[in-house]
RNA sequence: GUGGAUGUAGCUCAAUAGGUUAGAGCAUCGGUUUGUGGAACCGAGGGCUGUGGGUUCAAGUCCCAUCAUCCACCCCA
C-alpha cells in the first residue's frame, strides 16, 4: 500500500503565520486597539459560528449563498462560519437593546472566512477590525470615525500622500438617480457598479459602457458631470439633497480639523447592501499605479430591522489585515522583528544546572525575559546561538564565578563582559 | 464562477535539442583542539522536480488531468 504524503501548504486561501509574520500582524492589531481605546471604544466578541440564516435574510443575495462557508452540524442545524461582523453585531445589540447605554462605541478584531477566489489582498481566511458607533445619527459620528482612521494612519507613520480617504454619500447617489437622470431600480444596480469602476476605466470606454446599459447621451453627460462634482458644487443643491448637505457639513468640519488626505469622491458606492448615508473607502496611493482599495465603511441606519426591532442609527467600518499589511510593507513602515528576549543564560556544566536555573528564576522574577540554555554544549556555540537570536546580554555562571559569588554578564553589542553580584544586574542593565 | 501566466532544496535560481547519480548561492547544522559570537576556510544534511496518469529505450524537460500560487474579470456583505 502506498503511503499518502501530505502537503505542507496550507488550505487554499489561507496562510501560516510564523513568529515574524505574527509580530507584523500584532503590530497592526495593537495599533488598532490602542487608538480605539483612546477614543473610548470597548472591545466585544462573537462566536465564529452562526446560524446560516443570519446571513441569508437578505434573500436573493447570491454572495451570501456562494461565498458563505456553511454546513449542517450533527443536530442538522445549518451553520455558517462568519463572513463579516455586522449581522452578529446587530444580533448582540438587538438582544440587549433595552439595557445598553447608547451611544455605543464598540470594536472587535476577528477572523473571517469567505469562499472566494484568492488573489492579492484577498484570502479565504482574513482578519478584520470592526469599529462602530451606534445611536448617533448626527454627522459627528462620521467625524469621530474618520478621526480614528486618521489617528491610526498617524500611528502607522504613514505619509499623507501614501493614502487617500475617499468619501461620498448614498443619499447623494439617490439624488442623482431620482432627480438628475431619473432611472429605475434595475438600472440603479447596474449603474452603481459602473460608477464604482469609473476611476479604473478610460473615459471613452466608460461612456460606451453606460450607453450599452441603455442610457441616452444626455444621461451619460449628466453622470459624467456628477462624477466631476466637487464640494463647492454641492453647496448649490444643499436644500434639495440631504446627501449634499451632509457632505458639505462633513467636509467643513474635516477642513477645520485639518484632516489630512480626505477627498470628496462621487464615484464611491460600496457594495449594495445596507449602507444608507455617508460611505467611505480608504485607498493606498502608489506612484505611477492606480490606487488600490484598503478598506471601507459607511452609515447603516437600518441595522436592527432583521430582528424586528426599532432602527438604530449606526456608522462603522471594517478594516482588513491583508491590505493593511501590503500597505505597510510597501511604505516600509513595519517594525523590525524582535523576539523581546533580554538575556540569555548559559549552562556551563550539568553539575551547575540548579544554580543556573535559580539565577534564571531570579532574573525572571525581576521581569526580565530570559532564555535558558538547557544542555551543556561548547560555550562558543551557546554565544553564537544568543547572537543569532540577537539577544543583547548573556549571563555566565561557571565554577569560577560561583566561587567568587558573582555572575559574568556580557554585553553583546559592545562585546565587553564584567563580573557582578546578581542583585546588581538589573540596575547595571538599566543604567548601561 | 470566467480568462491568462507559473510550479525544481527553507529562499533566489541553474540543468545544452528529451540522455549518466537534478546543480549553485544564501540560509541551517557540524568542524577548524577543550570558558567567549559576527569573518574566513573545510564539511554535512536537505529534492518522490506540486500530485496523478500518458508518450518514449529514456521525462524536470513533451501530452492530458488535477492541485496550488500569481494576474485580470466577477464580486467585495
Amino acid at each position: 500500500m502506498k503511503k499518502k504524503i501530505l502537503q505542507t501548504q496550507p488550505y487554499k486561501g489561507t496562510k501560516d503565520w510564523y513568529p515574524e509574520d505574527l509580530q507584523e500582524r500584532n503590530f497592526i492589531f495593537d495599533t488598532w486597539i490602542k487608538v480605539a481605546q483612546r477614543y473610548g471604544y470597548e472591545e466585544y466578541d462573537t462566536p465564529l459560528l452562526e446560524e446560516a440564516s443570519l446571513y441569508r435574510v437578505k434573500s436573493g443575495d447570491e454572495i451570501a449563498n456562494n461565498q458563505l462557508y456553511s454546513f449542517k452540524d450533527k443536530g442538522n442545524r445549518e451553520v455558517a462560519i462568519r463572513p463579516e461582523m455586522t449581522p452578529s453585531l446587530a444580533r448582540l445589540v438587538a438582544k440587549r437593546k433595552n439595557e445598553l447605554t447608547f451611544p455605543l462605541r464598540w470594536f472587535n478584531i476577528g477572523k473571517y472566512y469567505r469562499y472566494e477566489r484568492p488573489q492579492k489582498g484577498r484570502n479565504r481566511e482574513f482578519f478584520q477590525l470592526n469599529i462602530d458607533i451606534l445611536g448617533v445619527s448626527e454627522i459627528s459620528a462620521e467625524v469621530e470615525i474618520i478621526q480614528y482612521i486618521t489617528d491610526v494612519m498617524r500611528e502607522f507613520k504613514a505619509p499623507k500622500e501614501s493614502y487617500e480617504l475617499r468619501i461620498s454619500s448614498r443619499d447623494l447617489l439617490n439624488y442623482l438617480f431620482d432627480e438628475i437622470i431619473k432611472v429605475e431600480k434595475e438600472m440603479r444596480k447596474k449603474l452603481s457598479r459602473a460608477l464604482d469602476n469609473y476611476l479604473k476605466m478610460e473615459e471613452n470606454l466608460f461612456k460606451a459602457y453606460l450607453e450599452e446599459l441603455g442610457l441616452n447621451r444626455e444621461q451619460v453627460e449628466k453622470i459624467l458631470g456628477f462624477l466631476n462634482w466637487e464640494i463647492s458644487d454641492l453647496k448649490n443643491i444643499q436644500n434639495e439633497s440631504k446627501g449634499a448637505k451632509q457632505l458639505v457639513e462633513l467636509f467643513e468640519i474635516l477642513d477645520r480639523l485639518n484632516t489630512p488626505s480626505v477627498v470628496f469622491s462621487p464615484s464611491i458606492v460600496r457594495g449594495l447592501a445596507y449602507y444608507t448615508g455617508i460611505v467611505l473607502e480608504m485607498f493606498e496611493v502608489k506612484q505611477g499605479e492606480r490606487p488600490r482599495a484598503m478598506f471601507g465603511g459607511g452609515r447603516y441606519d437600518n441595522l436592527l430591522e432583521i430582528f424586528g426591532k426599532e432602527k438604530i442609527p449606526a456608522f462603522g467600518l471594517g478594516w482588513g489585515d491583508e491590505t493593511t499589511l501590503n500597505f505597510l510593507k510597501y511604505n516600509n513602515l513595519l517594525p523590525q522583528y524582535s523576539n523581546n528576549i533580554d538575556i540569555f543564560v548559559c549552562l556551563m556544566d550539568n553539575k551547575l544546572l540548579t544554580e543556573t536555573l535559580s539565577l534564571t528564576s531570579f532574573l525572571r522574577s525581576k521581569d526580565l525575559n530570559v532564555l535558558q540554555q538547557l544542555k551543556t554544549i561548547k560555550l562558543s556555540k551557546q554565544i553564537k546561538y544568543a547572537d543569532r537570536k540577537k539577544i543583547p546580554y548573556i549571563a555566565i555562571l561557571g565554577e569560577d564565578e560561583l566561587n567568587k559569588g558573582v555572575i559574568q554578564i556580557k554585553d553583546m553589542n559592545s562585546r565587553n563582559s564584567f563580573l557582578i553580584k546578581k542583585e546588581d544586574i538589573i540596575a547595571k542593565m538599566n543604567g548601561s
